[in-house]
DNA sequence: CGGGTAGACGTCAGG
DNA sequence: TCCTGACGTCTA
């Protein structure tokens, strides 16, 4: 089936794909996955509608099944089934083509799918024996920290449940409690696993594997569970404890969640990630001048360290962490349509300062005022708004008379246009470096995740050079770059 | 009445 | 502000 030329329909195909790779894994290469053509229903029905999941095949089959079924039909199930199969992903083909989303199918999705499929069947090596102390560690610290909360509040009761503690907050009025800060606990540093025999770390390791969902979001993007690999904590977190556990005796501990996971014996991990990719679209997209001409300035490194140092008036070296940090959280509350309120929780000013700082914001990058306006004003033509590769997203409550719903809507299309945009992109690097991976000879670099603006592999020691100069994303990503691609993708959907 | 389950909600990690 | 998943409580 892998070899057929023919185009195979399978309604969940990545599933199929992953079985097919897993059991015959030991007589074939992830890499022959590239011969197949496989069309899925269930992505086409997403695309068309994103915010409907559609369950299961049967629902799938009821809702494009209102018409009724040629007659002359063999008897068998199997044969009706595969009947029908064939039957709805036409109709879905012949919706997508109408609805303009046939090439973003053919050319993103359906390569996806089998990309999809083979990195679920990779292993990715934890370190067991750290993890799990990691978490007995986790326990004692957090049961710890329990007894503390009691202690102070004078009563027994549930950290866990917001509900009790907002009551327990409320009784106490007078002193403030900042449990959040210090929930999380320790770990022993990994550098002392280091030296270990190979065998024993191998002994060590287990290994996990995340799913993939394809079909699961109404932006575009993937998402992970069992584990979100997507979500693992970037920062490593300090804590200082009292307790001594197993012997060893430091006060203060790091714990970093991305260290656990371990790449295989001589290979490395490697991460492509693209630089501020929402806000190079966002300024793309507005035209606007003033967003361009940081992005191509080329001594300008990072540009909320830009935005930030503009902003205070001070120079960029200078510019702090936290500096840079609330620079980002600005642009981006405004760009999405923060209200006063919130963006003033934020910022630690009152909602009269947020109010004027959202208008100076708005004068200052005029564009992207403009954009959003003709976004939401689009949206209430259409009733949908379309990202760069033509995905869509219908938004039933653009015209509701119910403020909070239309407001809502009209934040949700901005934000789709963007975030939706970046998605494609990302699926897009995606796609084009799983191809030339595939066709190469001698590249045996594996995808290990996706975290929407990443791409982490897993390199052989002995191919980084190849691998990274070939793609040269992670050293350096220019606009110039972004923008050589933009019109590549525009051409493609007119065609 | 005890115990399991489903859905809603809150918080926090990622982007 | 937007989009996710994990994990906890709480109700039915």
């Amino acid at each position: 089936m892998l070899q057929c030329k023919v185009p195979i329909i399978c309604f969940n195909a990545k599933d199929f794909l992953r079985t097919l790779l897993q059991v015959y894994g030991n007589e074939i290469s992830w890499k022959q996955v590239a011969n197949s053509v496989v069309l899925d229903p269930r992505i086409a029905a997403w695309l068309i509608n994103p915010s409907d999941t559609v369950p299961s095949f049967e629902s799938l089959i009821q809702k494009y099944f209102e018409k009724p079924s040629s007659k002359g039909a063999e008897n068998t199930d199997t044969g009706v089934n595969l009947e029908k199969l064939y039957n709805v992903m036409m109709d879905l083909a012949q919706d997508l083509k109408a609805q303009g989303l046939w090439n973003l199918f053919c050319t993103l999705e359906l390569p996806l799918i089998k990309i999809l499929a083979v990195m679920e069947t990779h292993k990715i090596y934890v370190n067991k024996q750290e993890l799990k102390k990691t978490s007995e560690i986790l326990g004692l610290r957090l049961k710890e920290l329990e007894q503390e909360a009691h202690e102070v509040a004078g009563e027994r009761f549930l950290l866990t449940s917001s509900c009790q503690l907002r009551e327990v907050l409320l009784l106490l009025l007078l002193l403030k409690l900042d449990v959040q800060d210090q929930e999380l606990a320790s770990l022993n540093k990994l550098q002392d696993l280091h030296p270990l025999p190979k065998i024993i770390l191998e002994y060590r390791q287990g290994f996990i594997s995340s799913t993939w969902n394809q079909t699961g979001t109404v932006t575009g993007r993937l998402s992970a569970k069992h584990p979100n690999i997507q979500g693992i904590s970037k920062h490593p977190v300090t804590i200082t404890k009292k307790q001594y556990i197993k012997g060893k005796e430091e006060d203060i501990i790091t714990i970093s969640p991305r260290t656990l996971f371990v790449s295989k014996n001589g290979c490395t991990f490697l991460a492509a990630d693209f630089c501020h990719i929402e806000l190079r679209i966002l300024a793309d997209l507005s035209c606007e001048p003033e967003l361009l001409k940081l992005f191509q300035e080329p001594e300008i490194t990072d540009i909320f360290t830009t935005l930030a140092s503009q902003w205070k008036g001070i120079p960029s070296d200078q510019v702090k962490h936290a500096d840079r940090e609330q620079a980002k959280r600005i642009v981006y509350s405004v760009v999405y349509g923060a209200g006063k309120e919130r963006l003033a929780d934020c910022l630690g000013i009152t909602p009269v300062q947020a109010s004027q700082f959202i208008e100076s914001f708005m004068e200052k990058y005029k564009k992207v005022y403009e954009f959003t306006k003709k976004t939401i004003e689009q949206c209430r033509n259409k009733g949908y708004v379309v990202s760069i590769m033509g995905r869509k997203r219908p938004l039933a409550n653009i015209n509701a008379q119910d403020y909070k719903l239309r407001t809502q809507a009209e934040r949700q299309a901005v934000n789709f246009v963007v975030q939706g945009s970046a998605a494609d992109l990302c699926k897009m690097a995606m796609v084009k470096i799983f191809a030339s991976v595939v066709t190469s000879p001698t590249l045996t670099a594996r995808l290990i995740a996706q975290i929407h603006d990443e791409l982490l592999f897993e390199v052989e020691d002995s191919q980084i050079q190849e691998f990274s100069g070939k793609y040269s994303l992670s050293c350096s990503f220019p606009p110039t770059h972004f923008y050589s691609l933009y019109p590549v993708i525009s051409q493609r959907i007119e065609s």
